[in-house]
DNA sequence: TGATTTATTATTGTATGCAATTTGTGCTAT
DNA sequence: ATAGCACAAATTGCATACAATAATAAATCA
């Protein structure tokens, strides 16, 4: 068994699904990307059959919009969705550091800490970066061992790279490496109000920084062009 | 258009998908129940192509489990997934609370009301109790336009009822009506705490009540059967 | 020329067919 | 009888075929 190395772990539906989830969250294929199945399944050697099967199960991930009878597209989350995800990502991500705070294991600091490690190592490239930032997040949820949690955290940390991707600044570090290192200090040392407090303001100053242009009303931000050009 | 009422809101594969999701939820198909493609499609009067989309779909949602050649059944979580998936249940349904609490419309309101009228009625049919107290939670969700929060809700109820169904005491009331109406009163009020607060012990109530069994291993309840027989 | 309509092509929606795997049954041997 | 084995039936995994819909190009008319 175990005769193709890109067959790990079930079946090949699976290989393609996390092919171009990996794809759309490295921002290889950026939002909005028509994803044509025969296109697809031709380039990995699959019918379409199972290129349909994975489209399907990114949909369910919000990674992919689904259009009837005009195929599937990487989502493109609007700046709404964008604030209420990171909500959503808040409340979750709490309830992480709560389970977590002043119960990680040797191991785990270890694995955290490499981690932190790799993201400043990697802090010149843009693409790897931005993904080493969301599995510092995916990771601490795996340690809670609560398999919703689990998944929810991932699905909207991959979200939220579609966010970062539309609205967020080019060049800004989306996620400061000496934030996820004070959570960690704050984490091993069990402060949970202290760490709760830090996963919030960082959450927060990722909103800020990426989806920040709060207008309330897509209006604001045409009038203010319009008084550059002096209309209106 | 609008040819046949059955397939309102898309493709055939999400009706397929919407009518084995009331079926598991009403509990018509316990967990466990195996999910053969050919005979669903053939009473669905759709093909395997399309049952197969729906279970996929469902077994994204943790309703459905896809045992690889070996067909999809119901899912049947464990008593610790069940605790957990109850945890992040309150973490999201807080944020719900929070988001709600003093901003309640008139209609909102009016709605909220109607369905506890409705809760109360209902509460001899077991099956429909059950679901309605579900509906109610996925109904504030709903309210607080927040998308994904809508999504993570809804999929956590439904998997709540697979949860009770295991789990779940025969004959308690799962969710206390009067639970739900004082809830509601502390939400117009405005009160967030102490709507947070009694959000928080209503979820609690309802996996004391239902999920308590703690028994940490399955060879203890086993034992009291084998003791009741004179066994052992 | 430019808008509109018609043909052509590409792409999705769904069913069906076949190989592979699992499950169930009956037979054989101990 | 029962464990083990061989064979048959059922079921899944996957690809392909064909119909239906949308996108695109060509052609027609004003």
């Amino acid at each position: 068994m175990a005769d193709k190395a890109s067959d790990a772990g079930g079946g090949r539906s699976q290989a393609v699904h996390r092919a171009l989830k990996r794809a759309i969250i490295d921002q290889a294929l950026p939002p909005g990307s028509k994803l044509p199945e025969d296109s697809i399944g031709e380039r990995m050697g699959v019918s379409r059959t199972l290129v349909r099967e994975a489209l399907v199960r990114l949909s369910q991930e919000g990674l992919v919009e689904l259009r009837p009878n005009k195929g599937a597209a990487v989502a493109r989350p609007s700046l709404e969705e964008g604030r209420d995800l990171f909500l959503t990502r808040m409340a979750l991500e709490r309830l992480v550091v709560e389970t977590l705070s002043g119960n990680l294991t040797r191991d785990q600091i270890d694995t955290l800490s490499a981690h932190i490690e790799a993201e400043d190592s990697a802090r010149a490239q843009h693409a790897t970066s931005i993904r080493l930032a969301g599995e510092f997040h995916t990771l601490l949820a795996q340690m809670t061992n609560n398999s919703s949690l689990i998944r929810y955290v991932n699905e909207l940390v991959g979200r939220s790279s579609l966010i970062l991707a539309l609205y967020g600044r080019p060049h800004s570090s989306e996620c400061a490496v000496s934030e996820h290192r004070d959570l960690l200090d704050k984490l091993i040392a069990g402060d949970t109000a202290e760490a709760t407090a830090l996963m919030t303001h960082h959450l927060d100053s990722i909103t800020t920084r990426a989806v920040l242009p709060k207008q309330d009303d897509i209006r604001d931000v045409l009038s203010a062009y319009a008084t550059a050009e002096g209309l209106g």
